[in-house]
This record gives structure tokens, C-alpha cells and sequence, in this order.
DNA sequence: TCTGGGGTCCTAGGACCC
DNA sequence: TCTGGGGTCCTAGGACCC
């Protein structure tokens, strides 16, 4: 691609989607308030997302489901049916990807796409309205789809227009349309980083934009120089369609019914995890180096402990064996609300050489240090003090580094 | 009567090595 | 005797996003 062209990137944001999914599977529920929430006779029970009629109401994303029904008695609740959501992900993204190869997915629900060489800049906007109505219409889906010059403004820009929204920020549209906006609103800030904002008194995407480098960086570290460099609409992220495959992490987690102290639903509860967690592991053909263990306590703290591994691991049992380990020794004893399972330092199963494993490995470094002191040894006095070579077949070795040894030897 | 489950990236301290 | 300055790896925690 031309480096100095100046790039056209779409940013596709699917309008409520788990919402829209189960409307689009059953039409008798658009213009009633719904929300998908999880199971509402436990705790988990909290709204994952809900469609347009619902948040006229108040309803909004991880309120507990009674909270919800208080605002709007007449919520339709639906739980989650996340194969229908992946299918529909995958035909939306079947949708992008016959418009151009440069698309990278960033969840099940939104996606970056570089059209810079694949359209007439006189025909950008025509695109857009084309592959909205085309998912609304092959698919019943709705979504808005941000255009700019870059991924940053392109996500902003998705987002100032909903449902069915097409906007458009260019680079001298930043003042009047990104800079009046409430710094909590950018991309990147969240409560916290708003919070420190606004006590230096940025308040405001335009403060932030014009805010001196060296004070943010402070407060902030290295996020405070992007974050005001995306204010000024700066962002040089290329859209990598490859980014999809190099996962870096795959873990589950799960709320129990009631906070427990009993070790047989703890262990229980483990071992599904780590099942889950070899099934996704399988799928996608990696294995892992570090086994990281979650523990949220009945007041909602929260520790992770984790071990990196001498060997890469891809069994339940062995990724069980870890996390057990982590938790038995790190359990304060109190009772849990949630346990959790993730494995890293992932690599791909193709390339991982044989390693040794764990006594193997003992056994070679031992070897390792005895031959040095060998020939330290050998080097003092000339010889070999422990075996006389020439007799190394009738030798009698007296210790197994000995026997070792001499079986190495005679190769 | 509160607050799920899937991720990524960054920071910071200690160990260890040169 | 009283001690520098980097660099990397490991671990734990936190912020953020959907």
C-alpha cells in the first residue's frame, strides 16, 4: 500500500447485536424493550446487551436483572444463544471481506476494514450505504459504520451515529466534531483516566488534544502521549487482517451460584475450566507455557497467581495439576465467588520442538553440573578420578550420576 | 438483592546477569 | 568495604474494551 496515500478505513460497529440477533430470529420481538441477560434466577443474571426500546427505558449493559425489570417491568429477557451470535459474525464478516482483504476483526461485533485501494474516494460514502443495507437486508442486522482516515477515527466515528448510523470525520472535521466531545467518551479513557483528567482540568477531547506532553505522561505514562496523540487524530495502526490469529491468551472463568469454602465444588468447578479451556486450546491447535489461575473472594477481591512452565502444556489434566497447585497454595481459606483458568504463552502445536519434560529435564542438569566437576577433577589430577577408562566395561559404578555417567560414556 | 465472561496492554518490583 | 547501570525474565495487579 502507498504509505503517503492518505488512507480511507471503514470501522463497522453492529448495532446491539446479541439483541438484533435474536429479533432478527424472532421479528414478534422488535419494538418491544429486550435485553439478552444471563441466567436470571442466579446472580450472574446481569444484561449483556439490549436493544433500543429497552435503554429508552434506562436499561443498560451489566445492571443485575432485577434492576433492569424495575425500569421497565415489561422487559422480554432472552439468554444468551452465542452460536447464533457467531454465525451471524461470521456471515457479516463473509460481507466485508468480498469488499476488501484488509479486514480485521475485533470482536464478535465489530471490525476495521482498509477500502483505500479497493474504492473511487468519490464512491466512499455509496459503499457504505451499500454494505449497510446489505446486512440489513440479507441479514436483518443493523450497524453503523464510521469512515476516516484512520482506525482511531473511524471507531469515534461509528459511534456518533446510532442505529444505522454512516459517518464521516476527516481530518478538519476533528475540531467542531471530536474536540467538544467529554474527554470519558474518547476511545482508551475509561472512568479511572477520566477521573485523573479532569482533576488537571481536561474535560473535554480538545483540553486533551492541546494538554502539554510531559504533564499527561506523568499521570499516565507512555498512554498519555497516544491518548493525546489520538485527540489530535493522530494514529498510525495499520488494519491487520493476521491480528485474529495471534491470540495471545484463552481462559474461562465462572460465577458460582453461592460463594463456597467446599473443596469438592472448588475442585469441580477446576476442572470443568480446565476442560473448557483444553476444548478451545484443541480447536485451535496451540499448546501454552503459563497456567494463570483467578480467585475472586466473597467481597469481590480479586488475586491472580500464575506459573510459567518448563514445558509447553495442552491437557486438562496437566493444566488442572497447575492451577490446583496455584490455588492450594494461595487460597486464603475464605469463601470464593469465582474461579478462573487461563493459559498463555501460547504456540502453535506445529512448532514446538519435543521438550524434555520436567524429570528429564531435572535429570540433564544434574548431568550437566557432574560433568562439569568432572572435568575440573580431570584437569586437577590428570585423570578421571572417577573411572578408569580403559575399564570403563567392568567398572562397578557406585552411584547413579556414576552409572549415568558411564552408560553416556560407553556411547 | 448490585455488578458476567472474554480478552489486550501496561506498570512495577524482585531476581539474576553482565 | 557499603557499593553503578543496564537488560531480561517472572509475577501480580490494574485499566480498558466489547
Amino acid at each position: 500500500m502507498n504509505a503517503n496515500k492518505a488512507r480511507v478505513i471503514f470501522h463497522v460497529d453492529m448495532n446491539s447485536f446479541y439483541a438484533s440477533v435474536e429479533m432478527a430470529y424472532e421479528p414478534m420481538l422488535k419494538g418491544k424493550p429486550l435485553a439478552v441477560a444471563g441466567n436470571p434466577e442466579e446472580r450472574k443474571g446481569i444484561i449483556i446487551t439490549s436493544n433500543y426500546e429497552a435503554r429508552a427505558k434506562g436499561v443498560k449493559t451489566t445492571m443485575p436483572i432485577w434492576q433492569a425489570r424495575k425500569l421497565c417491568p415489561e422487559l422480554i429477557i432472552r439468554t444468551p444463544n452465542f452460536e447464533r451470535y457467531r454465525y451471524a459474525s461470521r456471515e457479516i464478516f463473509k460481507r466485508l471481506n468480498a469488499i476488501s482483504p484488509f479486514v480485521e476483526p475485533v470482536s464478535i461485533d465489530e471490525g476495521y476494514m482498509d477500502v483505500t485501494d479497493v474504492v473511487d474516494p468519490k464512491n466512499t460514502i455509496q459503499l457504505a450505504e451499500d454494505l449497510q443495507k446489505k446486512i440489513l437486508n440479507e441479514l436483518d442486522l443493523p450497524c453503523s459504520i464510521g469512515i476516516a482516515p484512520n482506525k482511531f477515527l473511524a471507531k469515534m466515528a461509528s459511534d456518533m451515529k446510532k442505529p444505522l448510523g454512516i459517518t464521516v470525520l476527516r481530518k478538519r472535521d476533528i475540531p467542531y466534531k471530536l474536540w467538544p466531545m467529554p474527554v470519558g467518551e474518547m476511545y482508551g479513557v475509561g472512568k479511572k483516566t477520566a477521573e485523573k483528567l479532569i482533576a488537571i482540568d481536561i474535560h473535554t477531547i480538545g483540553d486533551l488534544a492541546a494538554a502539554d506532553v510531559y504533564q499527561l505522561k506523568q499521570i499516565l505514562g507512555i498512554n498519555g502521549e497516544r491518548l493525546r496523540n489520538r485527540a489530535n487524530g493522530i494514529d498510525l495502526r495499520a488494519v491487520d487482517p493476521d491480528a485474529v490469529n495471534e491470540f495471545k491468551s484463552i481462559g474461562s472463568s465462572e460465577t458460582l451460584p453461592m460463594d463456597t469454602t467446599n473443596e469438592l465444588e472448588i475442585r469441580s468447578l477446576l476442572s470443568a475450566l480446565a476442560e473448557n479451556v483444553e476444548i478451545r486450546m484443541k480447536r485451535k491447535q496451540v499448546a501454552g507455557g503459563t497456567v494463570q489461575i483467578t480467585v475472586r473472594y466473597h467481597d469481590r477481591k480479586t488475586i491472580t497467581r500464575s506459573k510459567k512452565l518448563l514445558n509447553f502444556i495442552e491437557k486438562k489434566e496437566d493444566i488442572l495439576k497447575v492451577a490446583l497447585e496455584l490455588f492450594n497454595s494461595h487460597w486464603n481459606q475464605e469463601p470464593i465467588r469465582l474461579l478462573g483458568i487461563t493459559v498463555s504463552d501460547m504456540e502453535e502445536k506445529q512448532n514446538i520442538v519435543k521438550q524434555l519434560d520436567l524429570f528429564t529435564y531435572k535429570k540433564e542438569a544434574e548431568k550437566e553440573k557432574l560433568y562439569d566437576a568432572i572435568d575440573e577433577l580431570t584437569q586437577k589430577f590428570g585423570k578421571n578420578p572417577f573411572v578408569d577408562i580403559k575399564a570403563v566395561d567392568n567398572h562397578q559404578p557406585r552411584t547413579s550420576f556414576q552409572k549415568d555417567f558411564l552408560d553416556d560414556y560407553k556411547k
